[in-house]
DNA sequence: TCCAAAATCTCATTTTTTGAGACTTTTTTT
DNA sequence: AAAAAAAGTCTCAAAAAATGAGATTTTGGA
C-alpha cells in the first residue's frame, strides 16, 4: 500500500481524527483552539469543519463546535457494542485477585501480540508494558499459543519467518526448538514463557476462543519467577481455562436479551 | 458549494458512515455485509476498510470487521462530553429542586460505575464522591440498573465474576440473590439501593436511553434514608422517567428546541 | 481435491484535497 | 469610536487521492 509512510494520514481518516481530538478535550472548542491541538494550515481545518457540520457530525453554539447529534448517537452505539465487554474486564480482576498476579489479555495483530487489557497486583515487580503495547511473538506465552492454533502450514511458514532475537538465554532462537515448542502446546493447552521476554519473569496463556472454537485471544498470568513458579503457574490452569470460558461466553454467547438469568 | 446535491458524500465523511453502519449493526461483519448495507462498489468498500483496519479504527476476527480500540476510545469520550451538555445539567438541576435531593448522571465503564454529572443540594449529608469517581456495580442503583440492561449470559458472567463486597448490611454477597434482584429491575424498570453502598442512604435510578432505546446512562437520585425512604423514592419514579425522557430527546432527538428552564 | 465466493490487485480517469495568499468579518484594545 | 489584532472565508493551480471496472488470487467449505 501507499500509505506505509509512517505518520501520513490519509484525507479520509481526517474526519476521525478530528472527532478524535474533540474527543480528548471533551469541551465545545472553537477552529483556532482545534487548530492550536492538531496544527494544521487554518484552511484545511476550516473546511474540515464545514464538512462535517454539514454533514451534521459537529454543531456550533456562540463559534464553538461541538460533536453533533450524528456522531453522538454513533459513539453511543459504539459504546453499547463495547459494554458488554465490561464484564471481560470484571473477570480479569478476578482472576488477578484469585491468583495474586498480573493478569493480560492479548490478542494477535500483524505486529506483534498486544495486550488489550490488564489488571495489575500492587506489587513492587510488574511489566513495565502499558496496554497497546505489541510485544513479540516468538518469547511470549500469548504469542506462541497464538501460533500454536495456526494450520500446520501456516505455523511453520509463520515461524520461519519470524526473526528470533534471543531477548533471554532462554529465548527460543532456532525455527526447530519453536516449531516443538509449538505442537506441545497445541497438544497441553497452555503456553508457558519460561523467562524468554524478560530473565525472571514468567508466564502461563490459555486461549479464549470464538463461537467455532477458534483463537481470538490469550488471558495469561505473569509474575516474577521468585513467586509465580513455573509449577504454580500450571497449578492455575484449570481457573485459567474456567475464566477464559466466562470471557468467550461474554463476547461470543449469542441468547435472547430477554430470558431471565 | 459544491456539496450542496442531497445524496452526495464527500469521501472525507464515509469513514464516518461506515462507523455509524457499524454501529447501528452492533455486531462484526464481513465487508460483504457491509456491502449489503451500504451499496457501493465492492473494491471502494474493501479500500476504505483497509484504510481504516491500518488505522486501527477497525479491527478483524475472522474475516469479520468491528470498531477497534481507537474508534471506541473516541467514542468514550464522545459520549461523556455529551453527557455533560448544558441543556442535560440543566435537566439534572430542576430534578434535584423538585426532589429536593442531589441527583446523579453515571455510566458503566470497566472499572465500575462513573459519575459523570451532578447537582447536589446544600443539606448538610452529602455524598463524598466527586465528579469521576468509580463506584461498584453490585451495591449501588446504577449499577445493578446496568447489569440489569444486559443480556442473560453477559449478565449471569458479570454477577459471578464481582467481588461482591459486603460494604453494609444490605448489600448482596451473593450472585443468586443479585441475580435475582437484576430481573426485578428489569421488569420493574428502575433500581432502588437500599442502603447497600453506605448505611443511611438510598437511591433509586432509571435509564436513559438513546434513539434505539438502549442503555445510555442512569438518573440516579440519593438521599438519607431518614428523609428520603424507600417510599419517597419510589414515588419519584415517575417524574424520574419523564426527565429521563428529556435528557434522551436533547442528546438524540432531531430539532425540537424545547422550553425547559 | 475442486469449486464458488470473497478478497485483492491494476490502472486510467475523475474528483477531491491541499495550502498559500488575499480578503472580509468579528472581536479586542486603546 | 477608531485602530489593531485575530478569526474566519474565498480563490486557485498543483498535487494527491478516490473511483470503479475488470482481472487475478486467495480462502473456506464440500
Amino acid at each position: 500500500m501507499t500509505y506505509s509512510d509512517d505518520d501520513h494520514m490519509p484525507p479520509n481518516v481526517r474526519v476521525m481524527y478530528l472527532l478524535e481530538v474533540m474527543a480528548r478535550i471533551g469541551q465545545p472548542v472553537t477552529p483556532t483552539e482545534l487548530n492550536s491541538h492538531i496544527g494544521w494550515p487554518k484552511q484545511t481545518i476550516h473546511r474540515l469543519c464545514q464538512t462535517m457540520l454539514k454533514a451534521g457530525i459537529l454543531e456550533r453554539h456562540n463559534r464553538r463546535l461541538y460533536p453533533g447529534r450524528r456522531a453522538l448517537m454513533m459513539a453511543t452505539g459504539l459504546v453499547n457494542q463495547a459494554a458488554g465487554r465490561i464484564g471481560v474486564h470484571q473477570v480479569l480482576q478476578r482472576v488477578s485477585r484469585r491468583f495474586g498476579e498480573t493478569v493480560n489479555f492479548v490478542r494477535p495483530e500483524p505486529q506483534g501480540m498486544i495486550y488489550v487489557d490488564r489488571v495489575e497486583t500492587n506489587w513492587a515487580f510488574r511489566v513495565a508494558l502499558p496496554v497497546g503495547t505489541h510485544v513479540p511473538f516468538h518469547c511470549t506465552a500469548s504469542g506462541k499459543l497464538f501460533m500454536s492454533s495456526l494450520s500446520s502450514a501456516r505455523r511453520r511458514a509463520m515461524v520461519e519467518a519470524l526473526p528470533l532475537d534471543a531477548l533471554t538465554p532462554n529465548t527460543h532462537t532456532s525455527p526447530d526448538s519453536l516449531a516443538r515448542e509449538l505442537v506441545s502446546i497445541r497438544k497441553d493447552g497452555y503456553s508457558l514463557d519460561r523467562e524468554e521476554f524478560h530473565t525472571g519473569m514468567v508466564a502461563i496463556a490459555v486461549p479464549v476462543t470464538d463461537a467455532d472454537g477458534r483463537f481470538y485471544a490469550a488471558l495469561a498470568v505473569h509474575g516474577p519467577s521468585q513467586r509465580f513458579s513455573l509449577e504454580s503457574a500450571r497449578d492455575s490452569f484449570d481457573g485459567l481455562c474456567e475464566a477464559a470460558g466466562q470471557i468467550s461466553t461474554i463476547l461470543f454467547e449469542k441468547d435472547t436479551p430477554d430470558s431471565a438469568g
